[in-house]
DNA sequence: GCCCGCAATCGAAGCGCTTCGACAACTCAC
DNA sequence: GTGAGTTGTCGAAGCGCTTCGATTGCGGGC
């Protein structure tokens, strides 16, 4: 591993000169800059990691706790772990893994080490135990999700309330009257955060709009998942010429299959829309629209809010939104319409 | 953040005093131990974690490279980096995360930069780009899994032939005679290493202790996962009074519930047994006996032989095979016999 | 009573980098 | 031509720890 006194002296400059070429610092002939570049490459030289953390009171690390609970879902959950990594390492910075019991002690031992500049809380739930633990280290600390108590905590989440209410809008605009809204089984409104906000969102601005909106939140497991099966019987017979959807990936798929096996075709008889679904709507059958939960959105921004907090920089302390975004995928028409 | 230098005031003794107390590597008196120990305690401290990488010429951290491929299994995978995890803090060791085309220049960079002391490979394919890697960086390195080119590297894997073989001895014990096989897709045969493993170890078990024995490749997906049901019918159809799974999680529970269809009850009428599976195969309805790829297991060995060869020991460049271990969940009983 | 060996502790030398302040060597306005 | 300002470079002081070698004090063998 060459160090940067060999760099120095193969470019015949001093050791200073060398750093200052390559983090920029301070302006360096464009001659010398060259040498110092080259001389860099040639020998692959990168600075040492520990030396730098200790010098440069910098450690281009992240923590990410996950405590990865039994519920997790893991192939989103793997999305958003791989959507931190990536936008962190457009900083340069690197991410630690800081798992299950490790998430909240882990989080005091990475402080209090200095193993890391910041960190980012994946996985958040409402009564979060990572919450206390936030206030009290004194490391840039970046949510993403919502807990129930989050005063003076940086968060980041999609603005359910304004996606559910994008769904609405794109109905209410191709002239649906009455929608159904199919749920997350009820007892996610308890334990989960953002379950609540869409169906605030979504509930509001049906009324709004003058539309006629039936909320149904079924289990979704049971027999052949039998729940949400009635449920969308039940909305469409009742008269729902649209869907939104706020569920699980089998649910949706459990769904379509249902509209199928009634004989009602999307979109020309049903419109369907999904909202806050971290999968591929677009992968179903038919492609279903979807006002989605992008990882590397709510990624992208925990990093850069964390980024600008290690720069010093001014971060409110509150819940930032994103906001949200209609993605069309043919699944939804004017009510009424067979016609094709 | 405390110092080592706060410490040491605290106790009343000099700075390496404490270093060596708390390290323990030279012997400090018990009643000085405790002094520092407590002023340690007391102010919560931590050896800075640059400084003792710089000064230590240890990191405490070993890199995770994990590609995540479109067709990694994400439950399966979440498992694994969570066992590596855990194991890795039994040592005080953290794991930092390089994902994607990271994996293999992160590899690099991780390598020249000390920023890490080891490296875990996952989700190792068969012509594995990290091979090379593997072989030029100067960094301790185990994957956990096989590459077709192996040579001069350090592996951890289930012994799957053995894993295929104590299923059939189970099978054979139990009186039966004619065993169906019911394996991935083709496909997965020449994409993957473990697939080609269990299928031989399993033919070979069968072949010595004279089974009758029919394998299946049956495509995954397809209508109602029509595929995995022929396989299945044709199996039992044909005589088969024992089926091996070595397949997804979603075709096991197609398969039971082909048989279900059909009538045979599991274990009066058919055996089933599940070779490599990393999901809970007890969860099945009904529950699957099962010689089961316990990540745990993988992972708790690699970083066994990581730290092994971090502390400069000796650590053989070959496959380091993992015994396997039959797990009975009753869906297996002598064959023929509907005696309940 | 002397010397040896051992246990317990300390001081100081780095580990490889960043960064501060200093200092040439220039440029340029007047 | 002089003083002020600018640009490019350097030396040296740490960053907070580990670890080596030295030192002190003590008990025991002879």
């Amino acid at each position: 591993m060459a160090k940067i006194h060999e760099v120095a002296k193969a470019a015949g400059v001093s050791i200073s000169t060398v750093s200052y070429a390559l983090s920029g610092k301070r302006s360096i002939s464009p001659d010398t800059r060259r040498r110092i570049e080259e001389a860099a490459r040639e020998l692959d030289y990168r600075p040492n990691a520990g030396a730098r953390m200790l010098a440069g009171r910098r450690t281009q690390i992240f923590a990410l706790t996950e405590p990865f609970r039994a519920d997790t879902h893991a192939p989103a959950h793997m999305a958003f772990v791989l959507a931190t990594s990536i936008a962190a390492r457009r900083f340069e910075y690197d991410i630690l893994l800081l798992t299950e019991e490790e998430a909240s002690a882990g989080m005091r031992r990475v402080a209090s080490s200095g193993l890391a500049d910041g960190v980012l809380v994946l996985d958040v739930a409402p009564d979060d135990e990572r919450v206390d633990l936030a206030r009290r280290i004194a490391l840039p600390t970046v949510f993403i999700g919502v807990p129930d108590d989050h005063e003076g905590l940086v968060c980041v989440d999609l603005d359910f309330e304004a996606a559910a209410a994008l769904a609405v809008d794109r109905l209410a605009d191709l002239g649906h009257r009455s929608i159904g809204f199919v749920g997350h089984p009820p007892t996610a409104y308890e334990k989960s955060n953002f379950p609540p906000r869409v169906r605030r969102g979504l509930e509001a601005r049906a009324a709004e709009r003058g539309l006629d909106c039936t909320t149904v939140l079924p289990e979704s497991d049971g027999p052949r998942r039998a729940p949400v099966r009635d449920a969308v019987r039940g909305l469409v017979e009742a008269g729902a010429t649209a869907l939104v959807l706020h569920c699980d990936d089998a649910s949706h798929a459990v769904a379509l299959d249902e509209l199928a096996t009634l004989g009602r075709r999307v979109p020309e008889e049903v419109s369907v829309v999904s909202v806050g679904a971290t999968f591929d709507t677009a992968a179903f059958h038919p492609p279903i629209d979807s006002v989605p939960l992008v990882p590397s959105a709510s990624c992208e921004l925990a990093v850069e809010l964390a980024m600008r907090m290690v720069d010093g920089g001014e971060v409110p302390a509150a819940v930032h939104l994103i906001a949200p975004e209609y993605r069309a995928h043919g699944s939804t028409a004017p009510p009424g319409g067979a016609s094709d």
